[in-house]
DNA sequence: AAGTTTCGAAACTTAATAGTATCGAATTAA
DNA sequence: TTAATTCGATACTATTAAGTTTCGAAACTT
């Protein structure tokens, strides 16, 4: 069973009282910076040996942290594992800051600069990771997708709007449906195929598939 | 560990002399029936739960066998689940004897005729449930792609193909490319976002990507 | 200084399950 | 008839891993 809340503050010990305790305000304080560390080894596991494969131990070690460290921070490994992918969410495309090249094609291509594609694939290979997850807790699909692919299929939309307006492509495309086209194919290489999502395969994308699914090579 | 290869007879019981034994030709025959019954149950299983999640003691039980029966086919679990992931690739797109109705279009929607779609969906969420698998074995992720998707693949390649041939559409598209789009949606609609891989969905990829990325609107 | 909490480490408990062994009944060949 | 083998069922073993507890040291509040 997964949590409702993630733990906070104590409860643990020899404490017979019951109630929740409000956040001690006494004792050395938690180290926040753990967190991270932690759930950083976690999607780094989760993205070699899925979620079955992936032991608390293994997670604990390579965080050089005890176990009573991270459970003190989450009930359960499904916990963790959930706010580990909750968390890549905001290192993800950043939607307030998308190229602007006035080219659509170059517009696609960039999204994948700053940071590059191995950070890409690594997530989309905890994604896959996450799956046997999936199968248990159907309703964590939505988690996984809001985190990982969302953020991508809204760069996506609006680069391809912004391609309509400037009068670049035709507007009669569906662009619900083109936007997904790479997010998907992308999933699909990394996690059933297990073949790198370079740039090769990025640019074959582009230019087989979306472009021409927009009208651009009939203009 | 996987075995190279199938058990196949004896090897059981109290024998001490070691060597392989020529198969029996004495005693009660082996129901070759159970194979089918027993592969069936698990493929069943393993759309549910998942590799982790699945026991052999359910794949008995839903088979109605013992673990013995289970366990004198197959020597380790994994060995079943390739076996009956192998053997869903004989009931899959008959190759031979594919839609020819003169429209891309309607060949492209009349392969999902005559097997209706949930068994389709039924085969996605198998190999979601080995993604699992995949994660420890990597090199069964050709298996399972060869089983499942590949000739949905090819099946679409030939289609289009025929309509270039034909003159439906212009020769200067990525063939290899957008053959693999509908298998790569579907399997990431069913595996990821647990959606219904209904024919909405299908009619929306043929309209919406794969017709106008064959440059067939333009026209 | 005193009391409380967190830290990493490691020992421990407990539940689940892959795989094995055994059972009596049924099937087959010699 | 007899010996070998398969069948479903069930008991058993051994391992693995989630989660708990304990430890001594460090850090924080009052």
């Amino acid at each position: 069973m997964i949590s409702e809340t993630t733990q906070d503050r104590t409860e643990a010990g020899t404490d017979t009282s019951g109630g929740a305790r409000p956040s001690a305000t006494v004792g050395r304080k938690r180290d926040a910076s753990r967190d991270a560390t932690i759930l950083d080894a976690a999607i780094s596991i989760l993205a070699e040996v899925g979620y079955d494969g992936m032991t608390m131990d293994m997670v604990a070690v390579r965080a050089k942290a005890g176990k009573a460290t991270v459970y003190r921070r989450w009930a359960t490994k499904a916990d963790m594992v959930l706010e580990a992918v909750a968390r890549m969410k905001r290192e993800q495309v950043d939607l307030d800051n998308l190229p602007d090249t006035g080219s659509l094609r170059d517009d696609l291509l960039a999204l994948f600069r700053p940071q590059p594609m191995e950070e890409t694939e690594r997530k989309l290979r905890a994604m896959a990771g996450m799956t046997a997850l999936l199968s248990q807790h159907p309703a964590l699909a939505d988690t996984a997708h809001d985190a990982l692919v969302a953020p991508w299929v809204e760069a996506n939309r609006v680069l391809i709007r912004r391609a309509v307006d400037r009068g670049e492509i035709p507007p009669d495309a569906d662009i619900e449906m083109v936007a997904q086209v790479m997010p998907s194919m992308g999933a699909y290489r990394t996690l059933i195929r297990r073949q790198p999502f370079d740039r090769t395969f990025l640019v074959a994308m582009v230019d087989g598939l979306v472009l021409p699914a927009l009208g651009l090579p009939c203009k």
